[in-house]
DNA sequence: TAAAAAAGTTAGGCAAATCTAACTAAATTT
DNA sequence: AAATTTAGTTAGATTTGCCTAACTTTTTTA
């Protein structure tokens, strides 16, 4: 049995990576920095998860998670999403108080509990914030490649996930209007600085780079989870 | 703020004290076995619920609540029976299920999430085990005063809660086939040891004296919540 | 009421998760 | 390649919640 922490740092490990598809590296000041603790700190806990065989890493060397260190990630990964789709559409909670609240949930430990909640919210695949939810065996079907900030001027796409959770981004996220499945046409990029000139339900307006790496996108065609399941539709 | 550890010893202090309406005291061997700790773990925690003006107390003496003490002792319990009837109307757990996945749950702090989750259940009143659930202002309407063993010979009651929540007790009860508003009349009680014999949809089967004191009843004629908030019908 | 039992307390220790401060190794810059 | 910066590590301390063992106070019993 992993405590609250340990699943916690797993869970950071499983995110750093997911998030970045090139990186395959996670070091320990990104992994404190992610978890709001001491480079010490973490060094602490890789040392305790190496030990249980969670994860794999040399002293200066590489850090990344055993198959067991996985399994566990997954399983929170899961539990976390699963109770932001139960918060959202059966508790009447915005998208962007739902990410704090399961971080507490996500911990409960029950399977009988996380299974149960799946059934009654009807084997949900994606979360309020357009995630996968992982199946009850651990299988993400569908990994996102490309943001916003990917396309090429005169692109058409469709908007299927954020990549940030914070309250600030997302709360800028709605006042755009900008939700899971909206289409959007890029007008214009600058060179200068990249900012992106789209054009969202007739209305144009202009979003930073930074603004547009945090944005999941799919070609305007897909039909995420049936006709693309891998996202293979290219944009270049 | 309060910690996990906190909840659970104020929690567990009005429990005791709820549960014999006649004892005021509460010791500190009583409370450490309630939580399944030792002695002196109980004590050097009420050093510290007194230091933080949640519990009164003086070396060697009684142990009770503050105000304050109590008002969050009262949240943590509501927490508790919501998720409870929750776990039960909901997501399908039995009835002996459902009290060790709410220990975990009744931890999660957030203020908007009990309130949207009772609104969910609809301002349910009674927990699967018929206890009362307090309202958001903390107010306990109902405080059941009689368990099947303080009837005589002779009278009829119905069964409207359970005092035990472990699981086996749970299955025995089930077993028995005694369920919240179950009738029950009291046909002999045995001087020598308290066996009650007892009739339940027309079968006759005894029961013991440990046992009834786990079976909270009111008059057969209440309407729990309704016509006899105060449970003033005497049996007597 | 004195002895025995039960209840309650204290002191000292341990493990988990965190920190700071000092250090070492690796990567980058000049 | 040497110097500097960044990343990573270690040692030692702190807090929380728990323990055991020894002790004290209160209650019960003989």
């Amino acid at each position: 049995m992993l405590s609250f922490t340990e699943e916690n740092y797993l869970k950071a490990l499983m995110q750093i990576t997911l998030g970045d598809q090139e990186k395959n590296t996670v070091g320990t000041n990104e992994l404190a920095t992610h978890l709001a603790v001491k480079p010490a700190t973490a060094n602490d806990m890789l040392k305790k998860l190496k030990e249980k065989k969670l994860v794999d890493y040399k002293k200066y060397g590489k850090i990344s998670l055993t198959t067991k260190g996985k399994l566990y990630a997954i399983e929170t990964i899961r539990r976390h999403r699963l109770w932001e789709t139960f918060l959202f559409e059966k508790l009447e909670f915005t998208w962007d108080e739902v990410h704090e609240v399961a971080e507490q949930l996500e911990h409960i430990q029950s399977t009988k509990l996380i299974d149960k909640l799946d059934q009654f919210l009807k084997y949900p695949q994606f979360d309020p914030h357009g995630d996968i939810i992982p199946d009850a065996n651990g299988n993400f079907r569908i990994q996102y490649k490309y943001t916003l900030a990917d396309l090429e001027v005169g692109k058409k796409c469709k908007m299927v996930a954020v990549k940030e959770n914070g309250k600030s981004f997302l709360q800028y996220v709605e006042k755009l209007q900008l939700s899971i499945n909206t289409f959007i046409k890029i007008i214009t990029i600058e060179d200068y600085d990249g900012l992106i000139s789209i054009e969202v339900n007739k209305k144009k307006f202009s979003v930073s780079k930074q603004f547009a790496e945090n944005i999941f996108v799919v070609c305007d065609k897909c039909i995420v989870g049936k006709s693309c399941p891998n996202i293979t539709c290219s944009f270049a």
